[in-house]
DNA sequence: CCTCGCCGCGTACGCCGTACGCAATGCGGG
DNA sequence: CCCGCATTGCGTACGGCGTACGCGGCGAGG
């Protein structure tokens, strides 16, 4: 509870005063500078450290002691540049989208901006997985976000979209593109990194599959196997995922001429 | 790597020794009954508990403690009908699965047989919305899940596509799904549950929003905002969202004649 | 009947996010 | 100019998490 009675226990009526601020977005609290010593770090040198963190290490890696240990401060400093941790990784998530190459103006055909808005992204996500856990809960727009949906909304302005379907269109294609890429990580876990028990794991999906599929029930999985077997494309093989990639979008914009 | 010299150190070349089971799938390894005490509880109770406890309480209560709590015995006590936390969470994906109601065979259209899957799983991760940060990972495959697999694979039998293709659309479609019904409940927030602090968060966002809305720079955003102000859905107002997902999901399901 | 395997579970370890308070620091007002 | 105090860095601590380990007791197999 943070608006409970004990917070400012009488205000000014009339005065601009800044109240107490109960809950504000990171985005408008300022980056103080005032009295004392200078600051050691910045939010975005913190924000930093903890991207290098997370792209190193996975997404598992982002805590509050390691990105300290890695900026090279006590554990609790970091509370002295971000409230929270959830508001920490606003900060990254933000700092990453930055990465998106925005041309100048829309080209006059959203599909194609689209289209490559969304390689774009999932070249992004691929550079940085951590995203995909991290963009669980519809993300806090920071200034670098702001200026991709305006951006989108842009390229959306050529199409006959009402204005609820624009951001609902905004809203589906990057859940979408999330989603892909998160199919496609899981895909590729066989030989990718994290070793050790994500392969072990993988295996014994795989036994165990098999198992199952000779027992006799689900004859349309064991016939599918067969078939996918059949075709030369065993199942521990690399799918390829940049034609199903743009299969899925292209499907997926169905909303733009 | 699993693989490594040390496991299995001598195997037998013909014995059909269960070796030392090093990582098995929860799906296969047995509910034991042998010979001490009979045992108080079964997987299906205490998963079926700890569903109940996620349904009442939501994702971050599911914890071992107060599944354990719930169930009426000590923590570590699961740990015997249970080899870890992630199990539990499979076992409990898939109780939750059985839900589907499932034809005896396929129609023989499959946009439409698909199109009812779809509506019965958005309807699914309503009644259990914790389900939605569960599956972030992609969910080992126990029998509920199989027999929707098959089930799905039996569908897509009238289809064209190649068998590849057969997988790739089970998982994206059911992507698709929980990534649209992570919106829709991400939007709904607003009075919904978790009260307080939500509440308050959402309010210190949209006040955000509109101060930077206000504040000039994103003109697209703002262009958009105002129409949709002027066009009578405030941001507040409960979008309809069956409408949103007919149209959403029609729109994936362009893999199907 | 005895024995040994299984059950329930208390204790403990190492993580996590973060509340709180204290010493050091250096800028702003007198 | 200097002093007061806001601000910084951070050690300590709390409550919660998943789970490794080992013990006492129950009950079926020989």
């Amino acid at each position: 509870m943070s608006t409970e009675m004990i917070d400012t226990p009488a205000e000014e009526p009339d005065g601009p005063a800044p109240a107490s601020e109960p809950h504000t977005v990171i985005w408008q609290r300022p980056q103080t500078r005032g009295r004392g010593p200078r600051p050691a770090h910045t939010r975005e040198s913190i924000a930093e450290a903890a991207v290098r963190l997370a792209d190193e290490h996975g997404y598992e890696a982002i805590s509050m002691r390691r990105i300290a240990a890695e900026v090279g401060s006590g554990t609790m400093s970091l509370y002295r540049y971000v409230p929270s941790k959830d508001d920490l990784l606003d900060l990254m998530i933000d700092q990453v989208v930055a990465e998106y190459d925005l041309p100048e103006a829309p080209s006059g055909d959203p599909r194609a901006d689209l289209l490559d808005l969304a390689r774009q992204g999932r070249a992004l996500l691929h550079r940085h997985p951590w995203m995909v856990p991290a963009m669980s809960t519809v993300p806090s727009l920071g200034p670098n976000l702001l200026r991709h949906t305006d951006y989108v909304l842009g390229v959306l302005k050529a199409t006959d979209l009402r204005p609820a379907e624009k951001f609902e269109a905004v809203a589906l294609l990057s859940g979408g593109i999330r989603s892909f890429v998160e199919f496609e990580l899981a895909q590729r876990l066989q030989e990718q990194r994290s070793g050790v028990s994500a392969q072990q794991r993988n295996q014994a999906q795989m036994a165990y599959l098999a198992a199952v599929v000779a027992e006799g029930r689900y004859p349309n999985l064991a016939e599918v196997a067969a078939e996918s077997a059949a075709a030369g494309d065993d199942p521990e093989a690399a799918r390829d995922f940049d034609a199903m990639f743009e299969r899925f979008i292209v499907r997926s914009l169905g909303l733009a001429p």
